[in-house]
DNA sequence: TTTTTGCAGATTGTTGACAATCTGGAAAAT
DNA sequence: ATTTTCCAGATTGTCAACAATCTGCAAAAA
């Protein structure tokens, strides 16, 4: 007699208010709600969430270990935000893993995948056409997630979709990307040809090529933000910054 | 007046009873004192070590998170015991990663860090030498654990050794490897004069190969442990298993 | 005999309380 | 005016107790 034959019983056999608690962060992390550097407060949370200090405290290990929080001894946990070097770190080891990604589904992907995926760079293109950023940011992430999940790598898929939850917390990448999606857009149309053309090569360079030109505009586009708001400063020095005391005084990140 | 100048302060600042209780679970795991499968009781272990049940048990969402650890809830923790399939996607990842490894450390090793490996590929031939598996395998480790950290990718280092360290537990992998040193050891002769080489090409697939072919001999190892398995079995049927109680009777891995 | 039911002990999940530490600012000293 | 000292409030670290759940076994039922 196995389990999750009814969905509820499963539910409450795996989720435990820790779980619980974990996931919700999670999700007011990544939709923004918490901001990179900011300071997450147990008894806070605990309250809102309607549970003791412990689940919480539980949950934040968790994260921690996941690397989405950073925790300081006695001082508490923060949302972690990611420098730019790791940024730079993420963005070559994701183009590895790409590659491999591509190299394998030039092998291995199925008619009914290749419609997919085919199906999604579409809508990117419509979204394009609309100038929908938004849309095209979300189906961009799918895009690149069903790619990897397609490969049946199960450790590979678990691992990049944590890279992808930190490379999120570049605060520095939101924005000023409309201008780019057709660029992308190409790219990604690119991708889908070499995969389902079966050459192992030009898949896994398509798709390496792809992570590090998206790379090179995140750079650049946080070296411009970085001279921009430099510029700023000599006007307005030593104006307090809003939510420095948010921001922990002592150690490094 | 930053901190970490003096040793003790740091080691106060950053260690708290949970992380100490980790990084001893985590030494316990890998040193073999807990087996895979094996049930951790947190009163148990929380007596053991002095503390109380609240941080084993942030210690242990810790681990669950790294992967060393597996949660059943109101079961209880248990020492992971990768399955085969995945021991599988993790070869396969980990060939990737080192293949970034060799095309990076091509274009950027230094001299000095050259001659350190070669010291190691050297140490590791006397070892076959003595016919000391043991020393060998420690230096096995350590040779591919340098070449990753030399690249510089601290992101890409740190999931390195997480795949290590769950690779460490597919247990099957332990023994019967001795006869093979000297092949492994030609393997890293041929990684370490490709990198020398700076052919970019040659030695990341000279670290792919080595993965490979490791990956090749881990698994027919097991075939071959699981087929002789199989043999015993006719003869002993329905003999229970030593630590039967250990195992969770529901669920799956 | 085989199956089912119903505990008792063991173990995990959760909570609230207390101890230790940090933060920011007021008071005191220079 | 500037620096130092000290303290109260806020927050995290740790603990022990209680509640909920599971496991294995014995007794009852079939």
């Amino acid at each position: 007699m196995n389990a999750a034959l009814h969905p509820t019983i499963a539910l409450l056999q795996s989720s435990s208010l820790t779980t619980v608690v974990q996931q919700e962060i999670e999700r007011a992390i990544l939709a923004g709600e918490y901001a990179p550097g900011s300071k997450l407060i147990e008894a806070t949370l605990a309250e809102k969430l309607g549970v003791s200090r412990g689940p919480v405290r539980e949950a934040f290990r968790m994260l921690e270990e996941g690397g989405l929080l950073r925790n300081e001894k006695n001082r508490g946990v923060f949302v972690r935000d990611i420098p730019i070097d790791e940024a730079v770190e993420i963005f070559d080891l994701r183009a590895a893993m790409d590659e491999m990604v591509g190299r394998q589904l030039a092998r291995q992907i199925t008619p009914a995948q290749l419609k997919e995926i085919k199906a999604l760079v579409d809508d990117m293109e419509r979204a394009v056409k609309s100038d929908d950023a938004h849309s095209y940011h979300l189906l961009n992430l799918k895009f690149h997630d069903r790619l990897v999940e397609m490969t049946g790598n199960r450790k590979l898929t678990a691992i990049y979709r944590k890279l992808i939850k930190e490379l999120s917390l570049f605060r520095r990448l939101n924005l000023a990307d409309s201008w780019l999606m057709p660029i992308s857009a190409g790219e990604h149309r690119q991708i889908v040809k070499a995969i389902a053309s079966g050459d192992v090569d030009a898949a896994g360079k398509a798709l390496y090529d792809h992570v590090m030109e998206s790379k090179g505009r995140t750079i650049d586009n946080d070296l411009r933000r970085q001279a921009r708001a430099n510029a700023g400063v000599v006007d307005l020095k030593q104006s307090p910054t809003p939510a420095a005391n948010e921001r922990p005084k002592r150690g490094k990140q």
